[in-house]
DNA sequence: CGATTCGGAGGACAGTTGTTCACTCACTTC
DNA sequence: GAAGTGAGTGAACAACTGTCCTCCGAATCG
């Protein structure tokens, strides 16, 4: 048997991840609205017009980027945030699975870090909506905490966006040390400095009493 | 008299900011590295070879539109954190600056976010250096505040930063308000969520106890 | 086995790009 | 008032871009 359903499916398949990995790495050095479609072609080494056959155009080639970005860190932050139990170790290891998949992924971080705010409608939008997700996540892993007992849902979203912008931020820092002399101690730095305002902000939630405000 | 040194200069510095301008205009919907010269010098109607009696490369124009664009908010936050007393008052006009900036000049704000981790080596390297000023006077102002007396300068550095970047997320953030229904509301909401977490970080940096961690 | 699908090749298209060079001509300087 | 400076011009360059069209040939399907 095994009639392998597609050996063209796979073929495609296969020029897709190319076309993707190509891109991924010209976009070390330059953001998606410059990249060129012949460009692209001409690294994985098909003609510019077989791109057709898989993206409209780039735009769409950068969403898929996106996706394949953040799903991987998606799943690892989840497991991170309901197993372990108590802030602090909490900390430490979502601040360990940032480090860790900023140094396996770095082309991919750079990326969304890049395009967040690039000139790419879709792609931009696509981030959005995925930072989005991370945030509701977070807010819901941090209501199953004593810490956050009687909190209301707009508080703890405001503080899981906290969070969350603290290690994109981190993620995004941690990259920029590339370069820099001595990188693996500036790293370091970045990294524990991130630990460290962690920290405060947790501190800060566990003496937050209501505070007047608005009614 | 008024022999008007510089009826030439004078010119030069028109255009050459022209130039500038028109620069600014184009990267609303696209990012440095995908600009074109001909572009810029057509927009503002002058020959494509002009362009280099005022910049090298595109490159430069982009460090010259960092400073512009950091130049006067650097005035404002510096005199918002001497001047207020009290950690209340300064978190509530330092946001009230940014929202004000960020509605003053929406461009160059979103200059500065999409090109902060953009696809321009000279062009990143500036903004880095220019958010490193910031951090260093917050830093500064924050220890001539009674909360932070016998703080360690390091870690104040690391709360400056702290504050610094969530002011830039959040500028950033009510940039992306635009084009949302409701604008006017969504916006609101980034700038009350912005109060919210700037003094959730103030009530842990209170609680703040030196904390085991090392040596 | 024959018919069909479809990923990819290759040529051609009109536009656009950055940079060069020699040039003009209003301003500045002596 | 003559000489010099320098911002801006305009033509030309080779190189590049995205997209269209026709075609090929191997994997699929009946």
């Amino acid at each position: 048997m095994s009639h392998t359903v597609g050996v063209r499916q796979a073929r495609k398949q296969k020029t897709r991840q190319a076309l993707l990995d190509a891109a991924l790495g010209l976009l070390e050095e330059q953001s998606l609205s410059s990249l060129g479609l012949r460009e692209v072609t001409r690294t994985v080494g098909i003609a510019p017009t077989a791109f057709y056959r898989h993206f409209r155009d780039l735009g769409e080639l950068g969403v898929a980027l996106v996706e394949e970005a953040l799903d991987s860190l998606h799943a690892m932050v989840r497991t991170v945030l309901i197993e372990q139990a108590g802030v602090e170790a909490q900390i430490e290891s979502a601040v360990a699975v940032i480090d860790r998949h900023v140094r396996e992924y770095p082309a991919h971080v750079r990326f969304v870090a890049r395009e967040r705010h690039g000139g790419v409608r879709a792609v931009r939008q696509a981030i959005a909506d995925q930072l989005e997700r991370f945030g509701a996540e977070v807010a819901e892993a941090l209501a199953t905490q004593p810490t956050a007992q009687g909190w209301a849902e707009r508080d703890l979203r405001m503080l899981a966006d906290l969070f969350v912008d603290r290690l994109v931020t981190t993620a995004a820092a941690i990259l920029d040390t590339e370069g820099a002399e001595d990188a693996e101690a500036a790293r370091a730095r970045v990294v524990e400095a991130a630990r460290w305002q962690l920290r405060l902000i947790a501190i800060g939630q566990q003496h937050w009493r209501g505070e007047a405000g608005e009614g």
